[in-house]
Order: C-alpha cells, then sequence, then structure tokens
DNA sequence: ATGGCGGTGGAGCACCGA
C-alpha cells in the first residue's frame, strides 16, 4: 500500500514549516512537488533526508522546479521531456521495473500583462501537453505501469472554477486546452478524482489574493492520473484542503490518493 | 482577474502565478 500526496508548493523554501507539518501527520510515501523555485544547491535535500525522504530533483532558478521525495530509493528516469528542457516542469522516476512516477507541473499559458496578444505561451503550453501526452501514450504502449500527478493549469469544466464567465479565453479554459487533458484519458490514463465523483465545485486552488480562500473562489487545478492497470489499484482519494487555511500556505492545497501497490 | 497576495532575485521594483 503507497500513500502518495501531490503538492504544488509556490517555493519549497517558504514552505518550510508547514511542509513538516504535511509530512509528520500524513506519513506519505512518495511525495509530488511542483513550483519548488529552487536549483539544486537550494533544494533541501538534508533535511528531507533527516525525515527519511530520498529527493529527486529538476530544479531551475526562481520559476518552476519540479520533485519526488520517496521513503524507498528511485532511479531518476527523466527530468524534463524532449524539447521542453529550457523549463524544470517534469521528472520521472522509477519505482520498480515496470512502473513510474512523474511529477508535472504543465506551464500556465497566459501572456504577460502588458503584451495579451502574445501567444507564444500558450504555444507553449499546448506544444508541451502534446509531447507530455505523446511520451506517455508509448509508455503506457510498452507495458509500463505510470502514476502521474501534479499541477495541470487547466479548467477542465465549468463546474471546476467558482465563476468561469471570468475566465473565458483564458490560457486555463479555452478549448484547445481543455482538450489536451482529454487526450490524457484518451491513452487511457485514469483520472482518479473523477473516478470517484463528478460533482462541481471541488477545488484545488485559491488565489491569494482577493480573499479567494473565505469566500471559496477556487479552482480545480491538481490531479493523480494512473495508467489503466492500476486502475483496480485506487484506494482512496481526497483534497486536503485543511492545509490551504494554514499559516504560510501554498494557495495550491495537496491532493493524496492511496494505491494497493 | 487584479492595486489590494506571495514568492524570487538581488538590492529597486520587475516579473510570475491563475
Amino acid at each position: 500500500m503507497k500513500k502518495i500526496i501531490s503538492w504544488n508548493v509556490a517555493s519549497i523554501r517558504a514552505r518550510t514549516s508547514l511542509f513538516n507539518t504535511l509530512i509528520k501527520n500524513e506519513k506519505p510515501d512518495i511525495i509530488l512537488l511542483q513550483e519548488v523555485k529552487a536549483q539544486d544547491h537550494q533544494f533541501p535535500f538534508v533535511e528531507f533526508e533527516s525525515m527519511g525522504y530520498h529527493g529527486y530533483l529538476s530544479g531551475q532558478k526562481a520559476y518552476n522546479g519540479v520533485a519526488i521525495l520517496s521513503l524507498t530509493r528511485m532511479d531518476v528516469k527523466r527530468v524534463a521531456l524532449d524539447g521542453f528542457e529550457d523549463q524544470a516542469r517534469f521528472i520521472e522516476t522509477a519505482l520498480d521495473e515496470k512502473t513510474s512516477v512523474i511529477s508535472v507541473y504543465a506551464p500556465n499559458g497566459q501572456p504577460p500583462m502588458n503584451f495579451p496578444e502574445d501567444t507564444s505561451r500558450l504555444d507553449y503550453k499546448l506544444r508541451w501537453f502534446d509531447a507530455l501526452v505523446k511520451y506517455l501514450s508509448e509508455q503506457v504502449a510498452k507495458g509500463r505501469s505510470v502514476i502521474l500527478g501534479g499541477d495541470f493549469n487547466v479548467i477542465y469544466q465549468d463546474g471546476d472554477v467558482y465563476n468561469a464567465k471570468l475566465f473565458e479565453g483564458s490560457a486555463l479554459i479555452v478549448p484547445e486546452v481543455r482538450q489536451k487533458l482529454k487526450a490524457l484519458t484518451d491513452i487511457p490514463m485514469i483520472n482518479i478524482l473523477r473516478e470517484k465523483t463528478n460533482e462541481s465545485g471541488v477545488y484545488t486552488f485559491w488565489d491569494f489574493q482577493g480573499g479567494a480562500w473565505p469566500r471559496n473562489h477556487g479552482i480545480l487545478l491538481d490531479y493523480f492520473f494512473v495508467s489503466n492497470d492500476l486502475k483496480s489499484k485506487v484506494k482512496s482519494f481526497d483534497i486536503l484542503k485543511d492545509y490551504r487555511g494554514m499559516e504560510k500556505t501554498s494557495d495550491h492545497a495537496p491532493i493524496c490518493c492511496v494505491l494497493d501497490i
């Protein structure tokens, strides 16, 4: 049995205290991190080791950065999708000879505020997703088991955001982006949350601004997917909302699943 | 949905996030 947590921490260095609380309370076997915003020398490998975790990082200065922590030693298989080495948004480790664990931080894709007609970031996002879907398809076709978690930066249905009208035309919600998330399920990869429920108003992100948390102005952005062979192994899924309400928190809540593997 | 938050970098304020 493996308990796996995925969390967009919005800087690992700023989250030290709350992250220790999470580990102490939840005792996960594996942790997928996104937006760690750290390079190798800034990442707290030593602290994680003292808590019993091996750490694997695809790091970068100031932005992005994904990591995997594990109680058991793993081998790093891949630290970027081919052609997307410039932004640290993908890391894959091997749990055993057949099973991959992958942490992803999808590009946001919104244009810069001072250049709203610029589509280069959205283009990058769409191409990054194409590379992700292609890579996962190849791995599944080879018979690998895949456990994928992270921040996908897609509002898949109108009910996945507190007010879809406000996001019309944004890079989180446009049809081309929604189609990329659907392409993942077409591989097929199993969306663990949506196996459990199809209800609206389920969120994993609440903006720091505008009182989004107390008003429950949330967005569903974080997911776990597993390859079809692991579908029957899924025992539970939860959004650990409490952590969004704690001191010095991230704007994302951790998500948690238990797999009978 | 941005002035209003929170983080990084590098020492001011620009840039990024969603």
